[in-house]
DNA sequence: CAGTCATGTTTGAATTTTCAAGTGACACCG
DNA sequence: CGGTGTCACTTGAAAATTCAAACATGACTG
């Protein structure tokens, strides 16, 4: 058993700021997002995803994978949408398997009126904090860990 | 009521990408701390902070802020640590209204335990990915959007 | 020094998420 | 075509989290 490898002073500092910021940001926008327009992070994603769609639809696996969730926790949350009257579902017609999620007009039609708030929350917390060049890198820095996650496993 | 402003493409992927990870990075280590040692990301998190006190104890208020959470989501996991024999409560001698969390022994041990594993992790799909000077800026980033997270209120 | 107040923490109910098992549609194999 | 299998999704129960209210201790006030 070799001695196990630790993280330098540096290496820690910039671990435990990322980690808070980690913790921090997506409350910070969830917040938002509760407090005007009653919708979690993932409900608005899934909202979002849909009305980007050509017909507002998307096979829930898909959903699932645009929007970083699992199966099982999406469905329960369509669900939820479904009966607030944001979406609705419906047996895919060429293959009885798939279930397409449809964003409703009154799916639409919220999504449209949460959507300023959030943006600008994003700009205001985020995308106005940093320079374009640190913006760049944090870009290629979130590639880079995805890969590693992805390869690993 | 002016028009809303929107993201660039640049801000656009770069935000998406780093919500990616937001997503996925915090998934990845709890899925090895589940599986190796049973513990949560945050539950480890929470022995490791009082590991590292002085007496290996500290107040729940303190340690709710050291570990991000409210401090109802606390004391609940807490209750759980406790009831697993890692943790146990004792009201501040010097002023009652205070509740100390300390690591017991066993805590101590199993933590010992789990340690390199995460630390293992960390290093594989985060730090070993990144060189210095990406780390350097991410560091900056963290700080600079958290300073806005704060005086944003 | 009783009464009110503020603070730190706990508690229980409601909501959400996770986990494991169940269901239904199609594909394939004999 | 009748099984058997697999895939996409759903469901229900268990676990965790959030939310609001309760509680306890000490501080301040008249």
């Amino acid at each position: 058993m070799s001695e196990p490898r630790w993280l330098t002073g540096d290496q820690l500092a910039a671990w435990r700021g990322f980690m808070k910021l980690l913790q921090r940001l997506p409350a910070a926008l969830e917040s938002q997002l509760q407090q005007d327009s009653k919708l979690s992070f993932i409900e608005y994603h899934v909202l979002a995803h849909l009305s980007d769609q050509p017909e507002r639809r998307m096979r829930m696996s898909e959903l699932a994978v645009m929007a970083n969730t699992e199966l099982s926790r999406l469905s329960h949350m369509v669900g939820r949408l479904e009966r607030r009257g944001f979406v609705r579902r419906e047996p895919d017609p060429h293959n009885g398997r798939y279930t397409q999620a449809i964003l409703t007009e009154a799916g639409y039609a919220y999504l449209a009126e949460a959507a300023p708030g959030h943006v600008a929350r994003v700009l205001d917390l985020f995308i106005d904090v940093l320079d374009p060049d640190e913006l760049r890198t944090l870009h290629r820095i979130s590639d880079k860990v995805l890969a590693r996650i992805e390869s690993a496993g």
